[in-house]
DNA sequence: CCCTGATTCGC
DNA sequence: GCGAATCAGG
């Protein structure tokens, strides 16, 4: 199949509207992603680059290295607000992994909040504890950009069970709960 | 290993 | 002009 004008418009409209060199190959029929990727080359379209964005570090690796104490989380926040933004979101979806992750950081605070509206309590004052200071008892959910240098754990007394305290356990279950009945 | 776009180069 | 092969990256 050769380019007529009405599959270059096509591609045109599809590459404009962001989606991926395969996902339009597929929906052309007919051509591989690297002949749609040589043919909007040639058409001179593009510009879609992004200059590579830097996805830097995530908060993950500083939990996970944290002592024995918090090594198993049952759902770590990150986790929860990875959901929740993927429920909200369905759109983004192949650029996946990468992408999520940097949103989570900026999102969770932005997600959390509201969540705790719902759940009519008042969040409760963390003890702002750092890494090394957390132990059996204390809550482990993280506050703030764990590369900022005010970044700390809530540090409530947390029950034998969770790892976060009664107010962040709550958060946590509940945002699963929902991502659930949104499936 | 999956995917992304970018580039090359024989056709 | 075309696109497979290849490259560079996530």
């Amino acid at each position: 199949m050769g380019w007529t004008d009405e599959r270059v418009e096509m591609l045109r409209q599809l590459w404009t509207e962001g989606h991926s060199a395969s996902q339009i190959a597929d929906k052309l029929g007919g051509v591989s992603r690297n002949a749609v990727i040589g043919k909007v080359h040639r058409l001179k379209l593009e510009s879609r680059m992004k200059t590579e964005a830097k996805p830097a570090i995530v908060a993950e690796p500083v939990v996970a290295a944290a002592p024995r104490v918090v090594a198993q989380p049952v759902a770590t926040p990150q986790v929860v607000a990875a959901q929740v933004v993927q429920t909200s979101r369905p759109v983004a979806r192949t650029m996946g992994a990468t992408a999520l992750k940097v949103e989570i950081q900026h999102e969770i605070e932005e997600e959390a909040a509201p969540v705790a509206r719902q759940s009519g309590e008042v969040v409760p004052m963390t003890r702002k504890l750092s890494l090394v200071q957390l132990t059996e008892r204390t809550c482990k959910w993280p506050i703030g950009d764990p590369l900022a240098p005010d970044f700390h754990f809530c540090g409530d007394h947390s029950g034998d069970g969770t790892p976060y305290c009664a107010f962040h356990a709550k958060l946590a279950f509940q945002a699963v709960t929902e991502r659930r009945r949104a499936r």
